[in-house]
DNA sequence: TTGACAACATACCTGCCGGTATGAACAATC
DNA sequence: GATTGTTCATACCGGCAGGTATGTTGTCAA
């Protein structure tokens, strides 16, 4: 028998993976556990609910993008190629070379603007997601900035919100039209407008390559 | 027997404001029926099935959009006015004072981004709508630029999208919080950023008294 | 007046999905 | 080796939501 962590885990992998192709109300409890190969027995001896699934499965997703983004806006980098860090992850991310869905959104933030109130859980799950996902956006604006790169002070904390809300609301519609290049278009220039980025210190040459729909390695090594 | 334009209709506002309050998935059709005090034999004569009335409904909201979006948009203002209009609308539209939900989102964008493949009708509604916010998006951007209120010469069509995709985000990110005042923050600030309106046409002096939760009146007349 | 059709109401079906009840296999402990 | 607890598998339940089948009422046209 295997090691219980195994599976609990697994249960995660597999039910992030699925919200991701689709959405909370659509990934039913017997998709997840047929994915991972065991039965609703186990599934609700490591979970109490499909809600409190979801909750720990955003959590581990938090955890997972924090390992990412902690590398991405290491020190070692400067402010623009932590900023170009980020933009060849999300790239990464939202592109699946399978052919199917290509740009999804965070399905963790989706759901909980989704879930009607009474699933407090998942909403709650949602909001840590997000605060989490606005810390990293507002370091790296205040990183530009003590790099003397924007235009004006800002507001770290407001900016950070910003920056996630437009990049939130650029997947989402990226979701519903699917198209991949016009995707990597708007996110820099979105991104570059609200951080309020000097005009020499914007790139828009890796725009096209970005834009080739080809497999992207990535940026940071370990 | 009443017209059978008025059950149809009233189905179809029935639906849209539930879906407003809650979502797609989690609206019934027997709930809106309720509502709209008839029952499922009506409802089953005027929609072929719970795809189409959303569809039916996000075109019918989209209708009634235009329509304020054109008064707002009227040549007879500046196109700071405009932006003015723009924002006063907007708080109007996500306020409510019944003590519920207050920041909702625009539930058919939300539905069609989170509807899973399947939901053909359901998505290409969402994309119709879209497309019809960025237009009105972009004619502001123009207008502005025109006026010269703007930092630099814009691609209006892409700023669109981008004021669309922020304002998208914006108001998912409301949903989850909840903080009124911020929102009205976060949406000027955003859109000046992404559309670098000038400092000197920034006006920050009525954020406060828009954060302050009180009824707002319609700044569009007749 | 009678047929046809629109505009519903009522009752029902059925599949799905979250959740439960129960027990088997195995390990550890005493 | 009996007990206890963990980790699952199997079978099942109950509710609900989307959708259907059919009857009923009014209207209009010939």
């Amino acid at each position: 028998m295997s090691a219980p962590i195994d599976t609990r885990l697994k249960l995660m992998q597999i039910a992030t993976q699925l919200i991701w192709d689709s959405n909370y109300d659509n990934v039913g409890i017997a998709d997840i556990c047929k994915q991972a190969g065991v039965t609703k027995g186990a599934f609700y001896h490591h979970f109490s609910s499909k809600a409190e699934l979801f909750a720990s499965a955003c959590k581990y997703d938090c955890g997972e993008m924090n390992k990412e983004m902690d590398k991405i806006l290491s020190p070692r980098f400067t402010a623009l190629q932590q900023f170009e860090n980020f933009f060849a992850i999300m790239l990464e991310k939202q592109y699946r070379g399978d052919g199917g869905t290509q740009i999804c959104g965070c399905p963790f933030f989706t759901s909980g603007a989704q879930a009607g109130c009474e699933e407090l859980e998942v909403r709650a799950a949602s909001r840590e997601l997000s605060d989490n996902g606005v810390i990293y956006f507002a370091a790296l604006a205040r990183n530009l900035q003590a790099e003397g790169c924007l235009q004006r002070p800002v507001d770290a904390e407001q900016l950070g919100r910003l920056l996630h809300q437009f990049v939130q609301g650029l997947m989402m519609h990226g979701r519903i039209f699917q198209d991949f290049a016009q995707f990597c278009l708007d996110l820099r220039e979105g991104l570059y407008q609200l951080l309020g980025v000097k005009e020499e210190h914007r790139n828009y040459i890796s725009c096209s390559s970005a834009a080739s729909i080809e497999p992207l390695q990535k940026v940071v090594g370990n």
